[in-house]
RNA sequence: GCGGCUGUAGUAUAGUCUGGUUAGUACUUGGGCCUUCCAAGCCUACAGCCCGGGUUCAAAUCCCGGCAGCCGCACCA
């Protein structure tokens, strides 16, 4: 039944404006969607509620950086070398495989990450043969997932569209951190496009080439990944399915935020607050909490820096349970990896409740000696000795007679160039890089996924039941019948909605049933109706989409009650 | 990327096998009539053979290629 639900919910939201498939009247190319009038709004209003939750809810900043990125910039992140496949032809059937799962096929040999010429050769040296026809195999290509292309007029300097946002806000982290004046944890979120050139792209909107991601890297002290607000949420229920649950194909378990923490099936407490938030992002979406549930990544299939990564996966019938939100410990592989390329220090200084003393070994230069033997070097190698730990030249000397210091040149450091000293340090904290917590939304999954399970069929009619706050249009208003009274007292209460901002939606054609059907199928929540008795009691029904019931209430009241509706501020009810 | 199936107004379809009048129907949509609350009725209008090439006097129809969709395989750090 839910399989043909995607059929109906497909068309519908072509018919009426939400989606299309992008360069129709071109053929189309897969992986490409248009959000159509309809959908461009309930997108953005869906945004925006993920902006209320994590900029104003968790007082995270957000940020926006370019689409194009620079090779080096990726390099670091590991995406030009890590972010391909490794493919190979058979040169007489023209099938295309996995380079290194035909190898792994055939050696049971686990070559994953071994470079193009190293798998040429292992196919080659072992004489592995298409599986298929068993012809010769092509030398080893990289079929690139990201788009590139290139930056500048001479076209030298090459670019890729980001494959994702996150990139984004690692590398300017040196002045997020002075934007968050140097304290850990802080968050900065960012929502925007991300492309992937996948090799065959065949869900619809599930997987796209060109997609909308919103993304929170929080930064976090790798010593406390506690939560300030976690005691709040720590008895809510979640629904998780461990990597051990899997393995046994075990069902899920309902379970409190406070038992997964204390069980330790889950890593840390803001992992665990940052499911908790995402349960209650599309919760308030109006994903039902039986189509929802939480995955974690098996060993085998998480990141190799990641240190625990769960799933937010959500039923659809037609392609099953689909990943639409994932969340990750990154530790702090991006950081040390930017830092490591780019050459900046990207670690945060972190103080220590109290200062610690700690007993140290220096070698102290003799000036009197060390001045008039290296001269003008003389500055540089007293900076090198600070930095080198006492106990490597005593060895040396003990060694060689000598400790080598190379500058320009080799400079031979001598047992009377220096004296060795016990001296009492003050250490106030150290540095250390960030571990992030990162929630990465699927903004586009997220709208399919909110239209397939807010989807109604009743009767004669079908509608999509949006939440008050993301439904595109927010209220229709229509005469009873077409006549010129009726409808210039219509017109006047949609342009004065209008003008407080909401989107209204004036109707006159057709029966009043019609108008009724069609302005629930968009999932508009209200219907303000003048009849013949409103011109003489300045009276309008107001009508709710999920029930038909109508109420009536006075002209001069319609922009005050439909803003507190749509904000939830009251209830239809309590009209 | 491979194999199978498919492609006719906004939607659902007839016609394709067996080439031949103006490509038919229903719903939807626009305009009008009627109408005092849930897709009623009547009139009227708009709108279609996926794209390119070939065969033929003539192609929605046959052939080839492309594109897209569905299913299976593969892919999805």
């Amino acid at each position: 039944m839910k399989i043909m639900k995607h059929d109906n919910v497909m068309n519908v939201a072509k018919k009426r404006g939400f989606l299309w498939s992008s360069f129709e009247i071109y053929s189309g190319v897969a992986g490409f969607v248009d959000y159509a009038p309809l959908g461009a709004i309930l997108k953005n209003n869906i945004m925006n509620k993920w902006r209320k939750y994590y900029v104003v809810g968790e007082e995270f900043y957000e940020i926006e950086s370019p689409t194009v990125m620079p090779e080096e910039a990726l390099k670091a992140s590991g995406h030009v070398d890590h972010f391909t496949d490794p493919l190979t032809e058979c040169k007489d059937c023209m099938d295309v495989y996995r380079a290194d799962h035909v190898i792994e096929e055939a050696l049971d040999k686990d070559v994953e990450g071994l470079e193009n010429d190293k798998l040429t050769e292992i196919i080659s040296e072992n004489k592995i043969r298409c599986p298929r026809c068993g012809g010769h195999l092509n030398k080893v290509w990289s079929y690139h997932l990201m788009f590139q292309t290139l930056i500048g007029a001479k076209g030298k300097k090459i670019g890729y569209m980001r494959p994702e946002t996150a990139q984004g806000i690692f590398i300017p982290f040196k002045r997020l951190l002075r934007f968050f004046r140097n304290k850990l944890p802080f968050g900065v979120v960012q929502l925007g496009k991300a492309y992937r050139n996948e090799i065959s792209p065949r869900q619809g909107v599930i997987r796209l080439r060109e997609f909308t991601q919103a993304e929170a890297e929080i930064f976090v002290n790798p010593e406390d990944k506690t939560h300030p607000h976690f005691s709040q949420i720590a008895a809510e229920k979640l629904t998780l399915l461990p990597a051990s649950c899997q393995m046994e194909s075990k069902d899920p378990l309902e379970i409190s935020a406070q038992e997964a923490l204390d069980k330790k099936i889950v890593s840390s407490e803001m992992l665990i607050y940052q499911l908790y938030l995402a349960q209650k992002f599309l919760r308030e979406l109006g994903i039902p909490d039986e189509a929802l549930r939480f995955r974690q990544h098996l060993p085998t299939e998480m990141a190799h820096y990641a240190i625990d990564c769960w799933d937010v996966e959500v039923q659809t019938g037609r392609y099953g349970w689909v990943e639409i939100i994932g969340i990750a410990d990154r530790a702090d592989y991006d950081l040390k990896s930017h830092s490591e390329y780019s050459k900046e220090d990207l670690r945060v200084f972190i103080e220590y409740d109290e200062p610690k003393t700690v007993n140290k070994k220096i070698a102290k230069p003799n000036m009197s000696k060390f001045g008039p033997t290296f001269k003008g070097a003389a500055p540089q190698l007293m900076e090198a000795l600070k930095e080198t730990d006492a106990s490597t030249i005593q060895d040396s000397f003990q060694e060689k007679g000598y400790y080598p210091i190379e500058l320009d040149s080799v400079y031979e450091i001598l047992p009377e160039h220096v004296e060795f000293a016990e001296v009492e340090e003050v250490v106030r904290g150290e540095k250390i890089f960030p571990h992030v917590i990162e929630p990465s939304y699927g903004i586009d999954r997220i709208v399919y996924s909110v239209l397939l399970h807010s989807f109604h069929e009743e009767k004669d009619k079908t509608y999509f039941k949006l939440a008050n706050d993301i439904a595109p249009v927010q209220v229709s208003v229509f005469p009873l019948i077409n006549k010129e009274k009726l409808a210039s007292v219509a017109i006047g209460i949609k342009e004065n909605l209008r003008k407080n901002g909401f989107i209204a939606d004036y109707d006159s054609s057709g029966t009043i049933g019609r108008r009724y059907a069609r302005s629930d199928e968009i999932g508009v929540p209200y219907a303000i109706t003048v009849d013949h008795e409103s011109l003489e009691d300045q009276q309008v029904t107001i009508r709710n989409r999920d029930n038909s019931e109508q109420v009536r209430i006075p002209i001069s009241k319609v922009e005050n009650i439909i803003s507190k509706l749509i904000s939830s501020k009251i209830s239809f009810e309590d009209l």
